[in-house]
DNA sequence: TCCATCCGTCTTAGTTCAAT
DNA sequence: ATTGAACTAAGACGGATGGA
């Protein structure tokens, strides 16, 4: 459990989120891409953040882009949602997950809430009273407009299926399996796992597997001098070929033209 | 009756390879 | 390194099966 400060210049940046966090933006745009779903965040609201790769560009306004992050790792959610259960008892079983992500604006109290755990980190008060912070953050979004998904998505964190599942896939999601390897390996059927899968991520396997790959490709592509073709490899594609069609479906240009800095990718589809 | 799992069929996406 | 075409595998979906 931590909470920093980021200030940075216009980038795009593949970003691995290890925990759940909540990033409130307070000066500049921050724009989220993830499978299907797009993300404009500006200053005056928050995001939400659930484990996993995003597409992430940052714009600054007036020179400046600032936010707050605040982490929240598996534990901490496993017994808010068990110290809170009968408050959040009335809240309906949601069944599929359409993304890890949700937005918010901040009203009044959730103003008020950073602006009590932004005088505490300027005190030293012991961390139980940051904790107590953190948990009336949650509750105040679990209480707002999208609370159903939010208590959807921490719910999925404590399931202990789900979350074997999402070890699982983030352990192997570059191997040349097929399919019916993922269920074999996993110890499901092919159509259990698949069900499954769909429940977990709101996609199909293989459409979120792509996904993690290209955005793991252009990591690389970005961060490393690696040749195109050792990239397309290290990513679990079968070729060259494949990833820059893939790429190009993805981003609408092709690594080669990203990489010398022709062209930059746009996160939008 | 409900739920988890499996099966069959049609559609869509991924892979390979040759040409440039 | 990229593109296009042909081939193959995976996905989607509805219905069937079997156990609790």
């Amino acid at each position: 459990m931590r909470s920093r400060k980021i200030c940075c210049e216009k980038q795009d940046e593949v970003f691995h989120s290890g925990q759940s966090q909540i990033v409130v933006i307070h000066n500049g745009l921050l724009r989220v891409k993830t499978g299907d779903c797009t993300l404009n965040v500006v200053a005056g609201c928050g995001i939400y953040f659930s484990q996993g790769d995003y597409l992430l560009e940052y714009t600054p306004i007036d020179g400046q882009y600032r936010a707050s992050v605040i982490e929240f790792d598996n534990e901490f959610v496993s017994k808010l949602l068990q110290k809170h259960s009968e408050l959040l008892m009335s809240f309906p079983k949601v069944a599929n997950i359409q993304s890890g992500l949700f937005s918010f604006t901040l009203n009044i109290l959730i103003k008020q809430t950073l602006s009590g755990m932004k005088t505490l980190e300027e005190q030293s008060y012991p961390d139980a009273i940051m904790r107590l912070k953190y948990e009336e953050m949650l509750i105040l979004l679990l209480h707002g407009e999208q609370g159903e998904h939010l208590y959807a998505l921490l719910s999925q964190l404590t399931n202990k299926s789900s979350e074997r599942l999402r070890r699982f896939m983030e352990r192997h999601y570059l191997k040349e399996w097929k399919l019916t390897d993922y269920a074999q390996e996993f110890g499901a059927s092919l159509t259990t796992f698949k069900e499954l899968f769909n429940e977990y991520y709101g996609i199909s396997p293989r459409a979120w597997i792509s996904e993690r790959r290209i955005l793991h490709a252009h990591k690389l592509l970005l961060t490393s001098k690696m040749s195109i073709v050792d990239v397309a490899m290290e990513s679990g594609f079968s070729s060259q070929s494949y990833f820059t069609q893939s790429y190009r479906r993805r981003f609408g240009t092709t690594p080669s033209k990203v990489r010398t800095g022709d062209e930059q990718v746009t996160i939008g589809k």
